[in-house]
DNA sequence: AAACTATTCAATAAACTCATTGAATAGATT
DNA sequence: AATCTATTCAATGAGTTTATTGAATAGTTT
């Protein structure tokens, strides 16, 4: 083999799964299974594709070696080959938000839809969370409260947190959290709990961010 | 703007990038520019492309916000948007190694084509120049090296390092590298240092990772 | 101002990618 | 063994991406 074919051999391997990460469907996926295993079904609702596209798309991350399989009954279930996965993808969202403010833009622009909110980030919060001046609430769908959470937070999973408001204490203040900073339940929990007059903030980016950054998480189901 | 509008739009602009970055020349520009500035004309020679699709290709790294263009004289010069660019490419590159073999493999068999040889690792490397215990040989061409090198390491391109032979002690251990994992100047330097009875080894990776990692570098020239 | 030169543009055809169907499959449950 | 169910497959057409040309352009140099 000579040198060319060496260069054409390695860089198109290479793009095999830049490609594999060049739809903005595909991206999705990514950042949700950052979250845990899904079946394709709840991939393809939380999405809004249809099932045979998200099977589709599952199928290029899987010929990329981006996503792995398991069987649960039924249903596969889908999840991140690796943490490397997420760190590049986390890595490629950090250059989008730089260098193309046309994301920082219609992100803000569609954050500021909820008011004005405070954000904290992660490092400040694993600080506040260690000298108990906070507390958590961790707005996901309970299984992915279940499947892993940032150590000491509770599960209000944003459909409920109506309900769960009277059992709140008024004089301390919230740091709500959700899946990542495209996520905007924790947007949600927090305009909510300010109008019912709450203290509360949002944690700049999502469980998969702490996590990344090997800061104490806590799991509750074996799985 | 709903939920879904927002999501579309973000991950949307995202993949912007991502689908930039999914084309193997494209990938191979990235990896050529980490070095500093090239002209079109110097980008269509080291990547063995027509100069009319090397433009093609960086106008499409330019939409992304990928490079950056600069005049001199005649010559337009690309040059990457920023380190993270690099980030991220090394990032991507990583992941294609760690799960996808056929990418390790290639690279490995090639390899072998020069013969065994023993590499250094990057922080490994950084002691032992600090140590004094090797010579530290930068065989990429010699404008590479003007632009950035390694702190104390010396310039012999590798289509010179023939006749700079006698000039070298052979009681000392060289560590050659050149300009990242995929370039294989600093193995034909090994190989001929060997052929010539030195001791000699690789460095892993290129100069873009050890400035990566914030490891003490020289400039020669003024850009 | 004319000539030159590096780069870009524009048009084309071939090769891919994607969404949309509806049918097929593999495994679990009855 | 028959049924059920989540997922995958296969075929189609519309839309992109790419390599290849050769012409056009924008600056620089003379």
């Amino acid at each position: 083999m000579n040198k060319r074919a060496f260069k054409d051999s390695v860089y198109g391997e290479l793009a095999k799964v830049t490609k594999a990460m060049s739809n903005p469907h595909r991206l999705e996926i990514i950042d949700l299974l950052a979250q845990g295993p899904f079946s394709v079904e709840d991939i393809a609702n939380n999405t809004g594709m249809p099932i045979a596209n998200a099977s589709q798309h599952l199928q290029h991350l899987k010929a990329a070696k981006l996503v792995r399989i398991t069987r649960n009954g039924n249903f596969m279930l889908y999840s991140l080959a690796g943490e490397n996965v997420y760190q590049a993808w986390a890595s490629l969202r950090e250059l989008g938000m730089v260098y193309n403010n046309a994301v920082e833009k219609v992100v803000t622009d569609f954050r500021k839809g909820y008011g004005e909110m405070e954000t904290v980030d992660i490092d400040t919060l694993a600080k506040l969370i260690e000298q108990n001046e906070v507390i958590l609430l961790d707005v996901r769908p309970q299984e992915e409260y279940n499947r892993g959470h940032i150590h000491h937070a509770m599960s209000i999973p944003i459909a409920t947190l109506e309900q769960q408001l009277k059992q709140l204490p008024k004089n301390k203040t919230f740091i709500a959290y959700c899946r990542g900073p495209f996520c905007v339940y924790a947007d949600e929990a927090v305009a909510l709990l300010h109008r019912e007059g709450f203290q509360a903030k949002r944690m700049d980016g999502g469980f998969p961010d702490w996590m990344l950054k090997g800061l104490p998480i806590t799991r509750v189901d074996k799985i």
